[in-house]
DNA sequence: TATTGTTATACTCTATAACTATA
DNA sequence: TATAGTTATAGAGTATAACAATA
């Protein structure tokens, strides 16, 4: 077979990136943590932490979105507390998204819960696979994978 | 930090899983060859062609649909004639969905596109840690992430 | 004139619930 | 009675296009 590596990462992309893959994973890593986090408004707040306080259209890229849609996901934020507005002190057209006290708090027991079912999925791996998969996985996503 | 390798993990595959990551794969992916192909009919197409002739409700679960969402995509593959419906022999309820010749030719088509767009961004890779990267990956998602 | 956040509209896709036929 | 495929319906979420305010 030509390219045999290459057909090898390709299958299992497909098996990644299947929408129950996404679903499965935001809906266990969010239950329990109040309405207002899913899978739509994960990413807003993951972008957030990721970032610090940006105005809805920067972050749209980021968020999978348009700036609509951004702003539907941050107000519900917004209601449960988790995400303030600010002016933004450079564009009085601009609102920034803050993470509020709470927003952090929520977004650092995100990141817990998913780095946990992460290992634990790998815990029957040989010692130090882990670390070698780590590396390249990170290059991999690094790399901006299938950008425009 | 605890358990960092985790985190670094969970960092790339939320990137990875972003929404427009498997969009524009897709859109890539399905790019000329015909209005029946897209993010939607596509995994429709995959799984038939890694699992062979099936259900719509056996189809079901690895299409990420339920059977309904199954018929309505596989119905538009029948028209582009990509997809036919055979009785099934061993159960007059249910039909096979059956790639066509056709339907063949396109999934070929579909995983050389995948697969040299991958190795396309790994050129810049040094010589082997595309195989290095490829193995745990595999392992990786065989192991079933998140799986319920 | 262009861009900001926001909102209303039209559209797409989904799961649910029906329905008939068969197990 | 349960399950097959299919279809209609209701709901959710999106992008598009508007809007007024600011650059």
């Amino acid at each position: 077979m030509e390219n045999a590596v290459g057909h090898e990462i390709a299958e299992a992309l497909v098996v990644l990136l299947r929408r129950t893959t996404r679903t499965r994973l935001h809906k266990r890593l969010t239950e329990g943590l109040g309405e207002a986090l899913d899978e739509l408004t994960y990413p807003v707040l993951s972008a957030l932490a990721r970032t610090g306080p940006r105005s809805a259209a920067d972050l749209a890229p980021d968020a999978g979105v348009d700036r609509s849609g951004v702003t539907r996901r941050a107000s519900r934020l917004e209601v449960a507390g988790l995400v303030r507005r600010e002016p933004d002190p450079s564009d009085r057209r601009a609102h920034l998204l803050v993470l509020t006290d709470e927003g952090l708090a929520v977004v650092a027991e995100l990141r817990e819960r998913l780095a946990d079912q992460i290992m634990a999925g790998l815990a029957a791996w040989p010692p130090g696979e882990a670390e070698e998969f780590a590396r390249p996985l990170r290059r991999f996503t690094v790399d901006e994978p299938f950008a425009p």
